[in-house]
DNA sequence: GTCTATACCCAGATAGAC
DNA sequence: GTCTATCTGGGTATAGAC
């Protein structure tokens, strides 16, 4: 029942994540995202019912983004130390927006617990991608009994990177902490080497 | 004008703080406030004229309990590196409240960021208390140079800790990162005698 | 599929009686 | 200092014309 172009329904989608990204879910309304749109506010409803169906329709769209930008890294990098530095130089690329409006995904898992929205599970599945990820990556690296650990261990110093770059507004803050994750990295990937033998 | 016992307003600050934390600044009513203070939504209006001079009372009064708390490790404990023990402790000691509603200095200043509103940088000072007086610290145990560095890297730690113990609700999680932080801390204990002469 | 008009509710905020 | 009653605005959501 869709047309040939991916239309209106999925620019409502993009302009709210973005919207949700920057001003927040709840503090967003359906009369900013039919402005973004550029749509009247009753058309709105045609392609929504409610504000919480958009929000799992965004939800969904960033897990599918993610999941195909993991899954990139994992061919695009040839090993699992080189495909760890690429989760943790996003840090860097993405500098500006965390500076501006903190991390996408922890910002939202925070503001839906809050709100005890019934689709903060479905939120926090964003993190247990990355999470499983990566410890897929250290399982790889020969961490398989602490794998979890790791992942756990460089998502919350992700985590707090881009909660306090968000508050100083300090890109150089970014830089220095990436550096030490790089230097934190080294002797884990190292090991790697080390456990071949059983 | 006040009253001996610290009447009325101090409870409407002292729930709106709850509040806040409990479900965010933007998402609680007055009528939630009113609620819990047992008032009527009019005589609200005598003691704040706006939502924002609530906030503006919240931020405050955190400001002084943090600094009060701050001080009193400056004198309960004896040595720098026992007084940041201190500071690393309190997560374990609030971890159920962090697991439910995250840190409340992050979550706010988080929030605020997003609704750009102007108490933002207010409330932005709770951080700066912490990390000038874990600056310190660091300058205590002979740190000069990269005193404001390790208060940065630590407050980050524990921001993502917060973050992550919210969204997955996991209490071993806090401790096992806890722990690591202490071992982090030890090295850096330990070159404040080393430091000892010029 | 897009529009205008509108119902409805809840929020912040005010007036004035007690 | 506390109350009830009320105004106003913005938000979600619906109805129905085009």
């Amino acid at each position: 029942m869709r047309n040939i172009n991916t239309s209106t329904r999925d620019r409502i989608i993009d302009l709210a994540d973005q919207l949700f990204y920057e001003r927040g879910f709840d503090h967003t309304s359906f009369a900013d995202i039919a402005a973004a749109v550029k749509l009247s506010r009753g058309n709105f409803y045609y392609h929504f019912k409610t504000k919480d169906e958009i929000l799992d329709a965004v939800i969904e769209r960033r897990i599918q983004k993610t999941q195909g930008m993991l899954d990139d890294w994992a061919t695009a990098a040839p090993t699992p130390i080189e495909r760890v530095v690429r989760f943790i130089r996003i840090m860097v690329m993405n500098g500006a927006k965390i500076r501006k409006h903190g991390c996408p995904v922890g910002t939202l898992c925070t503001e839906l617990a809050k709100l005890e929205h019934p689709s903060l599970s479905k939120a926090n599945q964003l993190f247990t991608l990355f999470r499983n990820w990566l410890a897929s990556q250290f399982t790889q690296m020969g961490h398989k009994r602490d794998a979890d650990s790791l992942a756990m261990h460089l998502l919350a110093r992700s985590q707090g990177i881009a909660t306090l770059a968000n508050a100083f507004d300090d890109e150089a803050f970014i830089h220095q902490e990436v550096e030490q994750l790089l230097q934190w990295l080294h002797p884990i990937s190292r090991s790697s080497r080390s456990s071949k033998g059983s």
